[in-house]
DNA sequence: AATGAATGAGCTTTCATTCAT
DNA sequence: GATGAATGAAAGCTCATTCAT
């Protein structure tokens, strides 16, 4: 493997800055530094500093797809399913949970970014109804499907949008649950 | 109704322009332009800029108590009532709203500004437990009910931080619906 | 003793704050704080943040005159004299060397000081004529009298500028000696 | 000789200005503006004002050393040597005199500044005990000789600090007069 | 292709001074 | 006589961006 070339540093070093300390808050002659490249190759490749965003999310933030369900799935367990999913999502990549919570922050100031925005809602939407038929043994109705799945993608945003925020985090596994119970899983014996 | 104080008014311009455009993105004097004051006096009032965002979430972010469940709990509705709850809470008070935007984006950036999120958070999963509570007309399982709450919460931050973020605003009725389902709501007619 | 009047509590607050921070670095609103007097009352009695300086120099900085000699002089031992009306002019009014500080970084900056600074170098070079002229039992040649008091004179203000700068202060003690041994006293047993 | 480049005419321009109107009383803008140079340029070279000042001082304010000595000592005329090495130390660098000048005000508000007065004086009065010791024939006590030193180093920085005060300028050539006596110089024919 | 010196607009903040009351 | 809200000029500093080399 050999060393990454300098345009990937410098794209390294500013998807931890931003999703570190913010896009505003950090000054591009800091990812230079910390790329370990001169300041002028940064404008070099990027000649603006939103260009920078940009590209991480054009290169990487790939939009999640069904595929990544293999072997996540347990029919008759949605539950665990879900919290499969999510943990597949979020562990397999790390860095792009990071770069969510940027996109959230940036996508009221810069308008470039809300479309990633929308198209990474859409998509983990998607991907969460996938879950849900692949998971359940029963028929669930439409509706209902897409509720419960814009719900648990409710929750896996605003966990990802609260990891930065500190604090108590939402209970991502506690949702899959109420999720499941929602989409008609057996409850459990009362606790 | 007597014209604002110039105090009032600078937290007014300032409360808008950070919802609107953010907090690092609003230089302070366009808050002083925008109140209609000479520069100097916002930072008369405010000595440093961040004291504007911290005297808006003390002054104009009261913590949510359960008295304004008042009225809005259907018994037997709890889908009804969390989306009662749920407007109760951001249509009657529409800046207030805008304000919870802002502490999402600022509390990565702004440590004292985590706390009141927490804080948040902590309060409307109470209030919705304590809503969801009112509205069962039957038991439900102590860690269930957080769970659901929880769920709920999020779907409702959520909404609030899309709100700026642009594109689908997910869907807190359907959320609602979920919700109730899951604490044992009887289930509607196939749809 | 009754209270100090406010106008005092302002000069003394100013000299205080002045010695210890200097002149510039010393906002005025910090003058009425520590005099806890409202800030307006700085500029009712003293119009200018000048004129603090100028009226604590006219007010505080008496010139030293040779009464302040009685009874430091030791007829006989010159450089124990010169020591203790160092001494005298040191410690009897602690503040006045703070002062004395002051005037020296501003008097650069502050024409009007100037004069000030002047006339206490030569009152001050008087008194130390004066002294030596009552300690010695010998004649001493006018010319070497005026340089041996400007010698110390120069010594005690060294000493005087150099308290703040913090690090070695001057040796008056040895000074003292020194111009007593070029005045003429007699040469100890060598050491 | 070229024309100096533009950080050079910079530092030569705050050398003059800080000495002139003192540091703090100097903004940035009009060091710019006296080396001709954009005003980003200045934090460019030096991110922050007190960097100016620090970089003087490194770069322009050597430390004394003996060699200085060689060619003003005249043996058996300690005054005439301590006179001349003074001429020597001022005049053969006249900037670094006005330079002597700013740190002595400035130690007192800028602590970085503290340790290159403390330095300066330990090693004039080193610089002066080894004139002192080429310049006598005669053996002198150590502890009078290094008061005799340290006095006529208070004399100098005196001097040097009275430049700028103003007004009149303490005898240097006095003071070595009245040193060379104390160490044992021959007292001239009564005046 | 690559660089780093250079630039200037714009930021937050400070503070002596004024003045209506 | 007293006051403290009000003001605005000016300060130090940041930084995206440009461009000669």
């Amino acid at each position: 493997m050999a060393a990454p070339d300098r345009r990937t540093r410098i794209l390294d070093a500013a998807e931890g800055l931003f999703a570190a300390d913010g896009f505003d808050a950090t000054p591009t002659a800091r990812v230079a530094e910390a790329a370990d490249v001169p300041k002028g190759l940064v404008f070099y490749y990027f000649p603006r500093k939103i260009d920078l965003l940009l590209t991480l999310l054009q290169e990487r933030l790939p939009t999640p797809t069904p595929d990544i369900l293999a072997g996540v799935i347990r029919r008759g367990d949605p539950a665990g399913s879900l919290l499969a999913m999510h943990r597949r999502l979020g562990l397999e990549d790390h860095d792009s949970l990071m770069l969510r919570t940027v996109i959230f922050r940036e996508s009221g100031t810069h308008p470039e970014v809300r479309s990633h925005l929308r198209q990474l809602r859409r998509s983990l939407v998607e991907l969460t109804e996938a879950a849900l038929d692949q998971a359940v043994e029963w028929t669930v109705a439409r509706t209902l499907r897409r509720q419960a799945a814009e719900t648990f993608v409710s929750v896996m945003l605003d966990h990802a949008n609260a990891h930065r925020a500190g604090g108590a985090l939402p209970d991502v596994s506690g949702a899959a649950a109420v999720v499941a119970l929602a989409v008609g899983a057996p409850r459990p014996a009362s606790g």
